[in-house]
RNA sequence: UGCCGAGUCGUCUAACGGUAGGACAGCGGCCUUUGGAGCCGUAUGCGGAGGUUCGAAUCCUCCCUCGGCAGCCA
């Protein structure tokens, strides 16, 4: 149980229905949540709002938490996905214990549930096919009219069901449907489908059915077996709450309670599973994991943490109200936790020459740094200055603005843990672009001696040419160009896929880095946060992905 | 037009009849050998109209706006 002495977590209606339960002892006291994915797609982080609250939930309260694979339509689901799903989940931290299970794996006590509503007269098997069941359900303001099958007598339901189940009949020719009421204001009530029949082989049922529940049959089945006693879902789902609760009220069996909640929404990107396949397939990005996408694999390869995805759902909350949750957020959140982890080093993205001509030809200074100013356990470590090191472009202006305090003509600048130096001479090339700068430094300026009174305003980072280690770097910018990409009804949302969401740089970075590992992640200084992409790099060529910048107030003046 | 649901700072989210608070974003400042981080300060909000009440974001009525539902998808 929660205690006074643990810090208090953020309120939200589903704790307050949680806490009444469990004032008045509904349920035995107990709390078990679920998280109940289809296999049709990767996760992404919207799954990964649900998956937080679910098992946060569990967690909390002293519970448990399921994960289950709601695979009941193999003409959708994968392996690949049942695969991508769990390690998604393990990694979120969402720790399911030996509780891994399968919808499939309940078929056949579904179909014995089934003809105890058939013998109770509660369902019955018909023969009208797709375009038929359409027209007779009605529409939203008209009543719908009773199929001709709907009064069989239970004998010859049972005896057609069985038949179904056995393979009798083609696609699409009977299904089971519940007897509730076809003139029922909620449109889900009007004798919906309990089972169709699909032949087609299941990823984990191979041939064994032909005959598969759907959703509204099976899902409140699954809840009921497993113990359930919250059984969270989005708020679509909210019409479908009478059927569950008719299902198990029929049924008579152990009933949970289905609690809906506003999905998550996020700027500038999309979350559906249809568009983000889209996506894929026709190669708009580079696959589930690209590190553009909202999928949790992508967030994983572009460098986001796990705790900082966990605490993305703490500070966007639980609520019933539609929203669009602001990309901010989310890039607040990494750069929270990636500021307290994150090695620091020197990264110069687009470089720029620059020759020290008053320092020795052959001298090679071994300069100490700070691996992480805010945990001084991760300590310090060395490195290499010279006469030819490289700083970024953007820290030169031939024309520097006002507020500029960084390199420009005749004026001085800090190399980061080094020396002063200032700009004497602007070299170009026949097309007057800069090649190269020529500067000198003040020895007396050495970074931590104290020699020098000399203040300068600003600081950069650089790289020793020699040592520099040659990278590829990409920047990642959002995939849409505006903030909700999937609400203009009249356009199709890619429309505004934004065609300049990846820039491919050739960078060089400290030697400190050159052995760095796939995954590990480091904060190139005035830059960003940077982790080594797990796809491309290879054994003799680092490729970093950009997780998300460093805030920029000077971005912000300009 | 039927049913269900939702409207609180720019964004997300608290409040449970008793001073509308927090986070992000913004703005201003301090500090700084990362224009990072941190610290301080600041502005902006209860969809509308009535009603009940000493007192309403909260309870009631009406209205407005937005979302979901007519798959043998989930």
């Amino acid at each position: 149980m929660n205690t006074t002495l643990e810090p208090q977590k953020k309120s939200n209606f589903i704790r307050e229905i949680i806490d009444e339960d469990l004032k008045i002892g509904k349920r035995e006291g107990r709390v078990h949540t679920r998280f109940p994915p289809e296999p049709n797609g990767y996760l992404h982080i919207g799954h990964a709002k649900s998956i937080c609250l679910n098992f946060g939930l569990a967690a909390d309260y002293n519970g448990k938490f399921n994960l289950r694979f709601d695979d009941t339509n193999p003409e959708k689901e994968e392996q690949e996905y049942v695969d991508s799903i769990v390690e998604d989940v393990h990694w979120l931290g969402g720790n399911f214990e030996d509780r891994l299970f399968y919808a499939s794996d309940y078929f056949e006590q579904m179909y014995d549930y089934a003809v105890d509503l058939i013998k109770k007269g509660k369902a019955y098997v018909c023969e009208l096919n797709g375009d038929e069941i359409r027209a007779t359900r009605g529409t939203l303001t008209q009543p719908g009219t009773n199929s001709p099958y709907r009064n069989r007598s239970i004998e010859e339901n049972l005896d057609l069901f069985e038949k179904m189940r056995q393979g009798e009949f083609p696609n699409g020719a009977k299904t089971l449907r519940a007897k509730i009421d076809m003139a029922a204001p909620n449109i889900n009530l009007r004798d919906p489908i309990m089972y169709r029949i699909v032949h087609a082989g299941h990823h984990r049922q191979g041939d064994t059915w032909c005959l598969y529940p759907t959703y509204d049959w099976a899902h409140g089945i699954e809840d009921s077996l497993e113990g359930i006693t919250h059984s969270i879902c989005t708020l679509e789902f909210e019409n479908h709450r009478p059927l569950y609760d008719w299902f198990l009220d029929e049924l008579g069996i152990y009933h949970p309670q289905q609690i809906e909640f506003a999905r998550l929404n996020l700027s500038y990107t999309v979350m559906s599973k249809r568009k983000l396949l889209e996506l894929v397939k026709n190669n708009y990005v580079d696959g589930w994991d690209d590190p553009r996408m909202p999928t949790i694999s992508g967030m994983r390869r572009r460098g986001y943490t796990p705790q900082s995805v966990r605490n993305f759902a703490d500070m966007i909350g639980v609520a019933r109200r539609d929203a669009l949750t602001d990309l901010a957020l989310l890039e607040f959140a990494v750069r929270e936790d990636l500021n307290k982890k994150a090695q620091r080093v020197m990264g110069v993205l687009k470089p720029l020459k620059v020759v020290l001509t008053n320092f020795p030809e052959d001298l090679t200074e071994e300069l100490e740094g700070v691996n992480n100013p805010e945990d001084a356990s991760m300590g310090t470590r060395m490195i290499p200055f010279t006469r030819e090191l490289y700083i970024e472009q953007s820290d030169f202006m031939e024309v520097p603005v006002p507020k500029y305090h960084r390199l420009a003509p005749g004026t001085e600048v800090r190399l980061r843990y080094a020396y002063i130096i200032k700009c004497e001479e602007v070299v170009k090339n026949e097309a007057g672009e800069i090649t190269k700068l020529r500067c000198t430094y003040d020895p007396e300026t050495r970074s931590g001696t104290g020699t020098s009174q000399k203040k300068v305003k600003g600081t950069i980072h650089w790289v020793s040419a020699k040592h520099a280690v040659p990278v590829e770097i990409r920047l990642y910018d959002r995939l849409f160009t505006v903030e909700d990409p999937g609400s203009e009804k009249e356009k199709d949302y890619k429309e505004y896929i934004n065609p300049n969401s990846l820039e491919i740089l050739s960078s060089v970075v400290e030697p400190f880095v050159k052995n760095a590992k796939p995954g590990a992640t480091f904060q190139f200084e005035r830059n960003g946060y940077f982790c080594v992409d797990t796809k491309y790099t290879t054994a003799d060529k680092l490729v970093f992905n950009r997780t998300v910048t460093l805030k920029d107030t000077w971005a912000k003046m300009k």
